[in-house]
DNA sequence: GTCTATACTTCGATAGAC
DNA sequence: GTCTATCGAAGTATAGAC
């Protein structure tokens, strides 16, 4: 039966000043970092009263795993896009290199790190993420005839993903240098594993 | 001549208590994130009264960078005895990988998302260690008589630090699929690289 | 069903006591 | 030279008004 937790009432799934806090929380996360993201600034981006936070979320943490679940189910999809695609490890590695993705994804391995019940959601995504994404690899690399002992998928994933991840950190940072080299280096390998199909 | 900013009086850098209150600081920062660390939490790990942090360092950001400049010197120091190890690239690695060193790391990036001067002392901190890293890669790929048209050494540093960063930040959230597999990979590539002295 | 008034806690920081 | 008393702002959350 429905939780007997808390008798305070909170606004239906669909109310429009949900997304309108949302979109806020995500925003000010992005731009300064999850420190930031307190009803109260989250209230005035949103131009709101900061208890309204409340009334649409019952505690912070609820709010910060609707911005989570948001963009995680967005992920997925994109992922499965990504896969059907006709170069699925192109299509990977540009997904990947998308700033403002892996900046939130990011920010939100940072958070998981001091909040439990966000750090349980945060890996049961990434699970499932990394599975499907290796499962894909996988049927890529066989289509190009690639023996999975030189390459294992779930190796060539974690590569990526990480490569992808620094990249969009030390930029953040205003750190450059290899970059360039690096994405060549990377571009070029893919390229051998997956040519471009001529037409 | 010596700031003109605050007339507060703040203790000399080699009070004792400050070492105290750094390895707090460090201790909160690594078990629950940047943002538990607070003057109250830092001066009760510390078995202080919270104003004495203000009195050994003039505001909270001043205490990140130290603790953030202590692990950064160490941090330079044991880079340059990697490199003039007897196997650089496998010193490197395992420097890397080591988790507690890359979690802070992970944390002050984190922190630097929304700390200016923060920001900045890491960047530059960063870039020095790039140099140096690049540059001793350098001299262990030319010691191989290894093209390095073919493997850049900056490349080489991005990528390596790029797969310690990510299979420590994994590790936190509990997620080991593929570590095994990766680092494996990696050891191989770089016993290669680097063969094992035989004596 | 939606929002406001308000409580209580913790924050960083300073002025001034010893 | 070292530490305490205390301030004002910001944090989360709830009870109850409309």
């Amino acid at each position: 039966m429905g939780s007997m937790a808390s008798p305070r009432r909170i606004a239906g799934p669909n109310a429009k000043n949900r997304a309108v806090l949302l979109d806020a929380a995500e925003q000010l996360m992005l731009e300064e970092g999850y420190a930031a993201v307190s009803s109260r600034r989250v209230g005035a981006a949103a131009g709101l009263k900061p208890q309204l936070v409340h009334y649409y979320f019952r505690t912070m943490d609820d709010l910060f795993l609707e911005v989570f679940r948001r963009r995680a189910d967005e992920g997925l999809t994109r992922l499965a896009q990504a896969l059907s695609s006709d170069r699925p490890l192109r299509a990977l590695w540009e997904h990947a290199t998308d700033a403002r993705g892996t900046a939130l994804t990011t920010e939100f391995a940072a958070l998981a790190n001091h909040r439990k019940t966000i750090r349980a959601e945060i890996a049961r995504y990434a699970e499932r993420f990394r599975e499907q994404q290796a499962a894909g690899l996988a049927t890529a690399l066989e289509r190009h005839r690639i023996d999975p002992a030189t390459v294992p998928p779930i190796v060539l994933s974690v590569l990526l993903t990480s490569v992808s991840v620094v990249l969009v950190m030390k930029q953040a940072l205003g750190m450059e240098a290899g970059h360039a080299d690096t994405i060549r280096l990377v571009e070029s390998y893919l390229s051998e594993l997956e040519p471009e199909p001529r037409d």
